[in-house]
DNA sequence: AGCTGTTATGTTTACGTAAACATCCGGTGG
DNA sequence: CCACCGGATGTTTACGTAAACATAACAGCT
């Protein structure tokens, strides 16, 4: 079992690690510890090649014979070599990572695109650097010359609305390019969404065919670009079809605000069908509309959007636009590639469909209401 | 509207850009292009100073003049300067980059506790870098030396069992510090984690107290260390208390597994009280205790693990153990700091304690039973 | 044989930074 | 008045890599 472990950790064999260890505050030559890694000189010397053509193995160059190759291999493998990624950023301009900005980790979306872009990216050979905005005290010292923007990227995708990165105070560096979501500065940006609108659509014509005079609309918070195209994709949609449209209840994402604005709208009688911006707002509502005793679906319908995991399980099972996020994920992973590889266009939106799931928390209104 | 935009994306203005160019292609020399970006020796020769002074204010080093520093900066933001941190790195020997290593952003505790790795390594100055684990199709070319082990990184924090880690075929580079979370490996690494053992029998102590007879548990995966512990400690603590030990049902995390347990426990007139291993299982679980007509917490009472920001709009609202991710992440970024000094142990085991929120899911079992 | 083109390999150089060392300066104490 | 000190600044060098250029070896052709 701790073979495996060791060979996990120290590849090199442990033979090198424990004599720099321990056993070497005992020895007299404190020669100061083996070189960490080994350079590509190092490799060179041992294979008895150039450098260069080192470089050539290690990057898969062509024009290295079969029979040199093998033996830079396994000057490689007996040294433990491994490219300095540090130069070879320095020498190749990148860093072969792509930055992902975003204020929190706190909402599924977030984090599932995050997790999609973390992945496509990988299988670009790109790492991804998580940066965290906007840190209250960031008045630490490290230099009067603090400015974080330094980054070791290539790129950066914004999972915020643009608004806000401007009023995180971001800097980010010149001729870095940018993907955005969740923003509709597809006119300045490249821009990568789920697309709100239709699946905003989707969910009030479900309602409505079901049967509902109207559909209320439980909003995410004001300063998301996201929560703003639902509501807005919600009163349009309520607009053609020529149905009144209720006010405005509003919450900031979690259960708990979409509980406390369930409380004002389960006193409603004639509210039959609620449209939740997400699917957390629609667990506190679902609470709050029990709590009142209001039935769902038999009395009020609800739909939520992303399609968290849990949302099969709650009581009802949720009714919801499933998000594409691996999809989203991807296709900022994609876009910023192209830019940076010059093939694509600066700006423009590319939207993912959103899929109506339909499971246990909508159904006619009461008695035809 | 666009000034804004346009001071994010080039902090260094509009006027910098110009001047240098318009010189730069006066030259006969026709040199391609403006360089990207400006280097420290164009700084320094802009300011009228040698490169090393330019370092020497960057990195808020003693001895400059004012007066200096004060050209310096302003040469600096004329030209829109800012350190290149492959260079650096380079120099240094460091990245000033933690990897962080996990399997998948799917769980709640996971991501919690890198987004607190995340904002504590910014406030050390350090980023941190995604490292997704195992993507399937790696024999994509670039090279035949395509070990993507040429991290960028000084650390690593490992969000999950070292077990797992090993099986995963990941490489860690020699001379790499480790810390790791969900593990009992504290002899042979440095690990941070939440106190599974203590939560948990808070958890039984709770409901034994409350009289229940005895308290089952709905554990979570086989392979996950902190399900592990948590069946772990709520068998010893049932022991302990000389209590009967029900059969373990298990699931996976996920609410859906949840469900599927619950129906079975749902049809158990003996079952009065459950151990969730975490708040999505408990959501499942409460839905099919509510199906079966099992009032919770009338009937059923359950406790789960997490806090999860929507176990307080459950129905009826979770009474868990909170986690302070906070805590465990900003634990990791210490602890790896302090090994990257050499200033702290080698291994050992820290725990952050785990707090019972007493919420409306847990009662007295039903006509005292 | 002599030329040309191709392939394999080596040499030089530069990427931007910061440590180490060198220099310059004004001031201080003998 | 000079030797010396210490602070401010400049110069040299190396970090590890890979592009650009240079060379060598050899095959194919006239």
């Amino acid at each position: 079992m701790e073979t495996v472990d060791d060979a996990a950790v120290n590849p090199g064999g442990p033979a090198a690690a424990t004599a720099g260890d321990g056993r070497g505050t005992a020895a007299p030559a404190p020669r100061r510890r083996t070189r960490a890694t080994a350079s590509m000189a190092d490799v060179a010397r041992l294979a008895g090649v150039s450098a260069q053509t080192v470089s050539r193995v290690s990057n898969g160059y062509p024009g290295v014979t079969e029979e040199t190759r093998r033996q830079v291999l396994a000057a490689m493998k007996e040294l433990g070599y491994r490219p300095n990624s540090a130069a070879r950023a320095l020498k190749r301009g990148e860093f072969r990572t792509i930055g992902v900005i975003t204020f929190s980790l706190s909402t599924t979306g977030n984090v599932r695109t995050l997790e999609a872009i973390a992945n496509s990216a990988a299988r670009e050979g790109y790492a991804v650097t998580l940066l965290p905005v906007a840190v209250p005290t960031q008045d630490e010292v490290r230099g009067a010359f603090t400015r974080l923007e330094e980054l070791a990227v290539d790129a950066v995708i914004v999972i915020m609305e643009v608004h806000l990165l401007d009023a995180a105070t971001v800097q980010l560096p010149p001729h870095v390019q940018v993907v955005v979501v969740d923003s509709d500065a597809g006119d300045r940006y490249t821009v990568v969404d789920t697309d709100q609108h239709g699946g905003t659509r989707a969910a009030v014509r479900h309602l409505l065919d079901l049967g509902h005079r109207t559909v209320w609309h439980l909003a995410g918070p004001g300063d998301s670009f996201a929560a703003q195209r639902r509501t807005d994709a919600w009163r349009a949609a309520l607009t053609e079809a020529g149905r009144e449209l209720p006010p405005l209840v509003r919450g900031d994402w979690s259960a708990e605000s979409g509980y406390r604005a369930g409380l004002e709208l389960a006193v409603r009688e004639d509210c039959t069908a609620v449209f939740a911006a997400n699917d957390q707002m629609a667990l506190g509502l679902l609470r709050a509309l029990h709590e009142h005793g209001r039935r769902v679906p038999e009395d009020v319908s609800v739909v939520g959007f992303d399609d968290i995991p849990e949302a099969s399980s709650f009581l009802p099972p949720l009714t919801t636009l499933h998000q594409d996020f691996a999809e989203v994920g991807r296709l900022c992973v994609q876009a910023v590639l192209r830019k940076m590889r010059q093939e694509g266009p600066e700006r423009g939106t590319t939207l993912v469909p959103a899929r109506l799931v339909l499971r246990e928390s909508t159904a006619p209104p009461p008695s035809g209401r």
